[in-house]
Formats: C-alpha cells, structure tokens, sequence
DNA sequence: GCCGGGTTTTACAAAAACGTTACATTGCAT
DNA sequence: ATGCAATGTAACGTTTTTGTAAAACCCGGC
C-alpha cells in the first residue's frame, strides 16, 4: 500500500465537471474511474476498489444522500466527500451525518479539493502524506522525506511527527485541539475521556527539533485552552 | 475555536427513556442534566442555564405544553424540542404554537433525534462561539485564536474573556446583566442571590485589553443599574 | 530470545487562568 | 453635601492547563 497509485471514483452528471475532475486527479497522479448517473455510480462505488469517493449530490436516478448511505452501510470506512452546490448548512450537515468525510461547495478550487482529498486520504489511514516541503521560521521541511534542514544540517523527524506537521499546516488558519489531533492524527474515538499527555510530548519532541528556541516557539505556538496552531510562511 | 460544551436538559418520566437519552446526549458531547417530573423539570429549566430543553408531554405533575409555556413566557429565546408520542397533527400543532422549536415524534431513531438538536441549536446560534473578527475600536479580534491586535501589537485573550466578548457582541444592541453573563456565559442557574464579583473583575481584565483608557471605556461602556454593553462598529 | 527506535505513560514542575476577599471609587437620590 | 448602593480593581489563594524528564512499553528485525 506503500506508494501505489490511490483509486478515485467520480460520481457527477454534469460532463464538463466530471471530465475536468478526471483530468485534474490524473494530472496529480490518482487512477481514476467516474460514473455519470447515480444508479452506475452506485454499482462502482459498491465494488469497494475506490480509496475515495467524489460524490455529487444532484444525481439522475439517485441522488447523493441515498448513494453516500448505501455505500456507508456496505463498507464504513468508504472515504467519500461530498460535493454540494448549495452551501446551505443543513445540506452540508445531512451530508456529513450520513457519514461523508467531508464536503466541498460548488464552485470549488482545484486547489482546495485537492487539499481535501489528501486529508481525507490520509485520515483514511491509507497513510499518504503527501510529500512537500513545509517552510518554516529557520528550517524547511520534506515530509517526503521525513527531514528537516535548518541550513546547516538535517533533522530527522519520524512519521508521527510529520502527521501532526501536517495536519497542523493543513489548518494552519486556526489553533488545533488536542483531542482533534488524536481523532485525526491517532485515529482516537472522539468523546473518549481523555488522560493521555502523547500530544502534548509530540509538540514538544517537535520543537526541539523546529523552533530555534523551544521555550519561545515561533512555528508552532500554544493558544492556551484552545490548542496548538502552527504559523504558516517563514 | 473556543467552544463550549453545550447544555441540554432532559425531561422525561420513563426511566429508560431518560437513562437512554441522557446516555446518548453525553455520548455526543453535550453537558446533560435530567428531570423525571413536570415540577422538578421545570425548576430546572426556569434556570435559565440550558441551551436546549428536550421536553416529553405526558409527565406525572404538570404536562409539557404548560412547562413549554412557561418556560417560554420567562425566556422567549429558550430552544425547546417537544418529545411527542403521538403522531396526532393537532398534538403536534399544539406543541408548535406554544412556542416548540422543533417536535419529534416517539418512536424517533437517535440519529434523527440528534439531527433536530443540531439543527436547533445550529439556528438558535447560543453557545459556541465562532471564528470571527470583532472590529471595535482601535483593536480587531480574532476570536478563534484568541488574540486581538491593535495596530501594534498582539493581545491575547482567555477563552472566558473572548466568551463574555462573544456574548456582548452578540447582544450589543442592549447592556447584559451581570446575572445574564452568568447564566448564559458561566452556566449559572438564574435567579440565585448573586455573591460573586468574577464578572466585573472579567470585564476589568477585558478593558485592559480593548480600551485604549480603562477609565474611559469606548468599546465595553457600563450602564448603570442594567449591566455592560459592547458597542460595535469601529 | 534480544536490541533499538519510536511511542506512551507516569510524575512532577511551572505557568496561566480563575474566583474571592477587601477596600476604593463613582454616581445618584435626597 | 451626605449616604448608600453599584461599580472598579489590587492582591491573594486555588484550580486548571501546559511543559517535560524519565521510565515503561511496544514492535519489528536480527
């Protein structure tokens, strides 16, 4: 499962979104297969081959919630991410409660879906992280690779602490709790009690190895009662 | 995102019942106090300290349409959902009418049930506080992180600090009483004898922050005899 | 089996946030 | 002006959250 070719189903009607979408997963290196009508979505979806499901939710024959349902109760850990037109909340709620992994509104950014999808893959615990560089204050980061360099030397991190770099600069644009990283990163239930500090000695692993002077981080900083947030740029 | 756990309080008579919701509620991360009498239920929801009261009809006491009603005639903004065991539309209607946010006919699955709660607690808009900008004057803050800036420098905020602040902008067409922070904000039941000054010395501690001069608050002006009010604009 | 890197738990220290007490100050009615 | 109730706030003790060293644990390779 190391570095084979991750499986995509597209499940949209509209040609010239679906054959975009195809284009743009090939161009990033996914094998991708699509279906145009709900009803043959379903059937390829049911195969279980896909590592995610794009499903759009206007469908012909079948919409998106019936297919999403049908294919969680088949197979539970079936990443999909829905697409949504609409950007009304109780849409993109129904969604998320039949168990999409996530949505994305219409009209999206190449970009940002492609972001999705690798968090989605990743939370699936196919266990691609995408690999590219990560620049911080003082040292650049191949999370390919799995190191650093701070411009004298190379740091080696290991996969957990790549994760959690990564899930930290995926969402850079807001503090991360402790109990999202172990839900996203560890794979935890959520609503578990807690009484586990393994967060809290990552974070500080991390910054005796980023931040130049760990007592006074500049990369990855603490919000006090809200979590960590790591300071994209450098 | 500084959020807090919401409150949720559970009347109903049938033990299993209310074991079983109350089970479910806390499952899903919500704070969750029960009742099992007319009487008692409705003491505890004329607190004032919920964000959402489920709240069976038939009850040994005092039925659900009165508690509804009186809750109602405390606190116009009070979510409720009626908990109906029948389907009969004039039930239904009735329950509506006296100000019911939402009904749920028994048997209901948990998942939809969970559903109506989200959704009226997503439109009631109480609690968590979202990520936002609150522009006042001479400072900007960014609740989801917690900090505010000045123009100068960053200003960091408690999570308590940018809950009351939330709170007040939320309502900043009006002064909030101490009493109402404490209820809504700390979670204290209403109409106790107030002994504690922590809401003033929170204020103190937030125009320290916001105000340019704390003797001469701009932003958090304090009404005399009604409580604080956070004027907005800026 | 044993070794070793990676991870998690334990245990304690430090820092920050919190609430109370005590007293000062202010605004308003008389 | 005077008195009283409401408000402001400094200072202190308590609780909660976060930081981290060290020991225990786990698991694959040999």
């Amino acid at each position: 499962m190391a570095n084979r070719k991750m499986r995509i189903l597209v499940i949209e009607d509209e040609p010239a979104i679906r054959e975009g979408l195809v284009d743009v997963l090939v161009f990033h290196q996914y094998e991708v297969d699509s279906a145009a009508t709900g009803p043959d979505g379903l059937r390829k979806a049911l195969t279980g081959k896909f590592d995610l499901i794009l499903l759009d939710i206007m469908l012909p024959g079948m919409d998106g919630y019936e297919i999403c349902d049908r294919v969680r109760t088949e197979d539970r850990d079936q990443p999909i991410i829905m697409l949504t037109a609409k950007t009304s909340d109780d849409e993109i709620v129904q969604g998320l409660k039949l168990g999409a992994d996530d949505y994305v509104a219409k009209p999206f950014s190449i970009q940002q879906l492609v972001l999705r999808i690798e968090a989605v893959l990743r939370r699936s615990g196919s266990g691609r992280v995408q690999a590219r560089t990560l620049t911080l204050h003082g040292i650049a980061i191949d999370t390919g690779n799995l190191v650093g360099n701070n411009g004298n030397e190379d740091v080696p991190f290991t996969k957990r602490e790549i994760e959690v770099l990564a899930y930290l600069a995926e969402h850079s644009d807001r503090p991360v709790s402790r109990e999202e990283l172990l839900v996203k990163v560890w794979g935890y239930a959520k609503n578990l009690e807690i009484e586990t500090r393994t967060v809290d000695i990552h974070i500080a692993k991390i910054r005796r190895k980023i931040e130049a002077d760990p007592k006074e981080p500049r990369n990855l900083v603490t919000v006090r009662g809200a979590g960590y947030r790591l300071l994209a740029g450098g």
